[in-house]
DNA sequence: CGAATTTCATACCACGCAGTATATAAGAGT
DNA sequence: ACTCTTATATACTGCGTGGTATGAAATTCG
């Protein structure tokens, strides 16, 4: 058993594991795995090449594998970390007290991922539109994320439904799902270079055509 | 000077030019071109292999060199033949009476491509989401060709606005946008494994939010 | 110190990629 | 029939890819 996939935690990491034997690792895995996310966030899963990853992680090929497995591998952990920080609006936004704020926090935060120093566009996204060729297994890890978010979005939809959120005519399904749409779209358009001011404008012309509360 | 890259025109294809030295070509080169289209609508420019369109087109590699030029020229052409065959929707959609008509029409051509036998999701929209790395040349012309469409919808809804489609304090250029964000997402959906009704709801749902007529 | 163990650095491997050299086949003009 | 021209078929090239073998460096335990 070479490494142990479960296992990214470094002895330079936060809190230091107690003993180690042989060689201890130069570098701090967290640090590389954010380096490679940043990558794939750019480049896509096979747009990334090993030498790219590498040469932005700061770390040879052997160092790589040894930690992290293969190249999926490293995809599949750098997806884990894309959702657990950057999709944090996405949790956040949930909670919101009506249909309404919920889009409005879905779209701001989305928008703010945009505007800031973060790749353009939306990793997933990204990577469940390039990605024909290789293992179904990541794209099925991205669809299988994506329904769940799906489905928490349609949940909180149907509350809302509930609360009185929405006009009586209107599906909280379907709402849930045009949200999203638009949340792609707008990922599309800032990967082609939309500025950050027609993103705003479509924030707001979705906000004032939003139905409800 | 091996090919002329502006004339495709074949000698079996539709109307035979007259006279012709050397050993005539044994494939039609639209229809090789149509075989071709649909291999980098499905894996994208990147994710299509010359082993994979020389099969899928029925020739061999030399054949397609001498006749198409290189790899980008191929998609080039074949852009040009998804946007003149494919998008015939658009110019026909823009010719709506109303907003809200222009809207339905690419709505439902949208959904109607979705739904055919041709792959699934947008060529365009793959294309500028996943092609990062290979030459810029692509990703300006499939820019530019946005850019065009673009243009086109934002004077349409100009004119619409004047005509009364739009309540008064709508930005025609700011729902243009809105409607190809949701289009995008739509591309995004179907390229992800979306059934034909779940997208027939996003295009009814559109459309019942839709302000103005 | 010395043995065991783990990481790091360099070089390497097999493979698939876009693109091509060469030789042969199939027509047209004379 | 013979030449000229163009297309086809096969085989190849150089290169970048993901992944790895091998030996040296750095640490802990005895």
């Amino acid at each position: 058993m070479k490494f142990d996939p479960d296992t990214i935690v470094a002895p330079n990491s936060s809190h230091q594991g107690s003993s180690h034997r042989g060689r201890p690792r130069q570098f701090c895995p967290d640090a590389a795995l954010t380096a490679a996310l940043k990558v794939f966030w750019e480049r896509g899963y096979e747009g990334a090449s090993m030498a790219e990853l590498t040469e932005a992680m700061g770390i040879t090929k052997p160092s790589l594998y040894a930690c992290f497995g293969n190249k999926e591998a490293l995809f599949r952990k750098a997806l884990d970390l894309y959702e657990k920080e950057k999709l944090a609006y996405v949790r956040a936004g949930l909670t919101a007290p009506t249909a309404k704020g919920v889009a409005e926090a879905f779209l701001r935060g989305s928008l703010a991922m945009q505007t800031g120093n973060d790749p353009r566009g939306c990793l997933s996204v990204v990577s469940a539109v390039a990605c024909t060729n290789y293992a179904d297994s990541i794209r099925d890890e991205i669809t299988s994320l994506r329904l769940a978010t799906d489905r928490a979005i349609i949940e909180r939809f149907e509350r809302a439904r509930d609360e009185g959120d929405f006009p009586p005519d209107v599906d909280p399904a379907a709402m849930a799902h045009y949200l999203t749409a638009i949340l792609q779209g707008m990922t599309v358009q800032a990967r082609s270079g939309a500025t950050p001011a027609e993103l705003e404008r479509l924030v707001a012309t979705t906000l004032a055509i939003w139905p409800g509360r």
